[in-house]
Parts: C-alpha cells; structure tokens; sequence
DNA sequence: GCGATCCTGGCC
DNA sequence: GGCCAGGATCGC
C-alpha cells in the first residue's frame, strides 16, 4: 500500500505523539515482528516516553527516552491509526496506549508489514538496513552518486531499479509507473542501454512525484489513509497509474499495462522510449 | 536476475 | 472460484 509519500504523510499526523508516554502496550499473536523479541517490545516500550519520531524511504522510527527505537514498516496493506473509544481492529497487531488516553494502533490485514525494535541508533546494524539504498528525498543524494549505484546493476531493466530498494529507497509500484513516464523512459530498457543523462533524468523525475505525492497528502487506491484517519488526493493527479486503455491524464496517449517481475507497469508506449 | 512466497480481502 | 493488490525476502 504505502510507498514513501504515504509514509511520510502519515509521519506528519503523528508527531503529536511526540513527548507522550506509552502507558500500556498490547501485540497480537501473530503481531509481523522481525528480528526483535516480543517480550523485549513489551518490556521496554511500557512506561517509555516517546522522544522523537522520524522517517527513512517507507520505515517509521519512534524513538523511546532516546534508548530504543519502535521500528514500523506499513508493508502492502498496514496503516497507523490514532484512536480513542474506537474498537479494535480484527487485524490490529500492535496498540500504544499513551498518557492522554489515546491509542496508536499498527492495523496490518496482510501482515506484510514489519515490526521491529533497536537499541538507539543502531538501525545501521538491523539486517533490513543493509539492504536500503539512500532515501530519493535524502539531502546527502545526488545526480553523481544515483547514477553510480544505478551502474551496479547494469543488467536490470528500469522498472526493477525503481523497485530496488537498495539502489535508492522510496518508490513503489504507483510512483515507479509515475517517475519512469516523467522522465519519458521505458520502463524494459536495461541500464546498460541507458546514458547518465536518462538516469539524471530518472532522478529528478523520481523527487518531483514523491514531492508532489506528499504535497497531496499521498495516494489513496482503496483504503490509504494518513494517522487521522485521513484520504490523501494524489490519486487525482496521477497521470498513468491504474489507467489501462484510458488516456494518460496529459492526454499524451494511451496507457497500456503489462507484468514485469509479477508485478503490473503502467506506461506510455508512444512517450517512453 | 527471476519467480515463488508470505497473507487477507475485494471484485468480477 | 480465480485474479488482483500500494512490498520485500528468499531460494534457485
């Protein structure tokens, strides 16, 4: 579901969390945790005020009396959701009860999602980290050092290095279909048969949709919504994604779709070359 | 590098 | 019933 707009969105409408304290923690039986210990999250989480609360590409970090850190990965199908006398949700794996009585439930039908936990700073060590690239929106990233780490994998196709979480973090299958039409690339050409230029190209094309994404308050398909509860309006504005056989929304020509790596490419045929 | 795989739910 | 879904890892 969520790729890095809707992550960072959601990230927004919780910094109110910051400086409250977790009363209680609850986690389902079949609570997504990776690489942590659940007895662990439940010890160390309770009676542990919330420091900070901050992003890297799709993983939400909440920081706990700066000595731990509650890692949140959405996955396909999770959304953080700030409740108060609201039920719990079938599928709600983890619940923050905090000192101004409101909840923050992690809601994963799917279980995709990714619950983890570190000791402060650590996450360079978690074995997830390892494979993440720089963040696209990250200030350290740059046309030079994008295209070097493109020119790593020279042959995989354009579609796949979007996805690759390694090369660069953030995109997902809706902003990947976006970036690749706004840079006028198609999405099977390999890497090797592209010039530093398309993958400057690449790039900037990549920045612009997830800031534009974000700007919108993120993609809602189905059922995104940010911490409040909230759609976002960036569905209105996506020129190919999810129109097969429809006019791409600049009226440029018409979107055809095709599987690539299992998964669907929403493109252009006569713009993407 | 690629396909299978982890899951539930919505839609045809 | 079958297919599809906004993700990422794992084995070959």
């Amino acid at each position: 579901m969520p790729e890095l707009p809707e992550v960072e969105c959601t990230r927004k409408t919780l910094m109110g969390l910051e400086n409250l304290k977790i009363k209680s923690v609850y986690l389902s039986q079949v609570a997504p945790i990776k690489h942590a210990q659940k007895s662990d999250i439940l010890k160390k989480s309770k009676g542990a005020q919330i420091s900070s609360i901050y992003r890297k590409a799709k993983y939400l970090f909440f920081v706990l009396d700066e000595k731990h850190e509650l890692i949140i990965h959405l996955g396909m199908s999770g959304k953080l959701l700030i409740e108060k006398n609201e039920a719990r949700h079938k599928h709600c794996h983890l619940e923050l009860l905090l000192n101004d009585q409101s909840k923050l439930r992690f809601i994963d039908p799917r279980r995709f999602g990714i619950i983890s936990f570190i000791e402060f700073q650590k996450w360079p060590d978690h074995p997830y980290a390892k494979n993440m690239g720089p963040d696209y929106l990250e200030r350290s990233l740059s046309d030079k050092k994008f295209i070097e780490r493109c020119r790593r994998h020279p042959k995989i196709n354009l579609k796949s290095l979007c996805l690759n979480q390694s090369v660069a973090a953030g995109l997902g299958n809706i902003y990947a279909c976006e970036s690749l039409y706004d840079a006028k690339l198609n999405p099977q050409r390999l890497i090797q048969n592209c010039s530093d230029e398309d993958l400057k190209r690449l790039y900037q094309s990549a920045k612009k949709i997830l800031r534009l994404g974000i700007k919108k308050g993120g993609s809602t398909l189905r059922d995104y919504v940010n911490g409040q509860g909230h759609r976002g309006k960036m569905k209105d504005f996506l020129k190919v994604y999810d129109r097969e056989d429809q006019e791409s929304l600049d009226k440029k020509g018409k979107v055809l779709r095709f599987t690539q790596q299992g998964r669907s490419t929403f493109w252009v045929p006569e713009v993407q070359n």
